[in-house]
DNA sequence: GTGCCGATGATCT
DNA sequence: GATCATCGGCACG
């Protein structure tokens, strides 16, 4: 198995649903003022764009938030949820296709003294990014993140070729407003 | 283990 | 002024 980082371009594809599911097992890093973190991506979810009434870009909708979302594939789009957290996405697809993939879970693989102190709470090591809002704080990820591409020296993803994964697909969470769309099983968790 | 609920603020109407 | 791609704490039992 080779270790290294993926290349943009595989963020550049058309199928988003195909993407968030080859992220599954990789290894994502980030570099916050030296502090160096990384986790293996466990659960993601597809957005796809202008055609999917739970994505912030349904309808091309365009917005001083959205913005990054229509930048070529392989950057950042971050925002801040609830007034709370702030949820980690990768923007797939070419220039002005605002398709996205949204993280929401992983494990704790190098720098877990940083991702505790940064969590602030005592938990079991399994469950320090466990969930969209946990994750990114887990690897201090906020706004200064927003439509950076993910191979700089400040976030990038390292290859990790799963032999037989398994993967579990289903419905999306908190998304109950998309109507019809929510019932699509764009969710895909890794077993174990 | 499950279920409810308040916190909290940028964004959009 | 309402909405929201969430979380942790508390009440169960």
């Amino acid at each position: 198995m080779i270790l290294s980082k993926i290349p943009l371009s595989f963020f550049q594809t058309k199928n988003v649903q195909e993407i968030a599911q080859n992220l599954l097992g990789k290894i994502i890093y980030t570099n916050i003022n030296g502090q160096i973190t990384s986790a293996m991506i466990t659960e993601t979810e597809a957005y796809q764009g202008p055609e999917d009434r739970a994505s912030h870009a349904y309808n091309n909708k365009r917005t001083v938030r959205t913005e990054a979302m229509y930048k070529l594939g392989g950057c950042c789009y971050i925002y801040l949820c609830y007034g709370i957290h702030y949820l980690f996405n990768i923007v797939t697809n070419v220039h002005n296709i605002p398709h996205t993939v949204l993280i929401r879970s992983g494990k704790i693989h190098t720098g877990i003294e940083h991702v505790q102190e940064r969590r602030g709470i005592h938990i079991q090591a399994s469950k320090l990014l466990q969930g969209p809002g946990n994750f990114a704080k887990g690897l201090g990820i906020n706004m200064n993140l927003n439509g950076v591409d993910v191979n700089t020296n400040h976030i990038w993803i390292i290859n990790n070729e799963m032999q037989n994964p398994t993967i579990i697909k289903t419905q999306r969470v908190g998304i109950d407003y998309a109507g019809e769309d929510a019932l699509l099983p764009w969710r895909y968790i890794l077993k174990d």
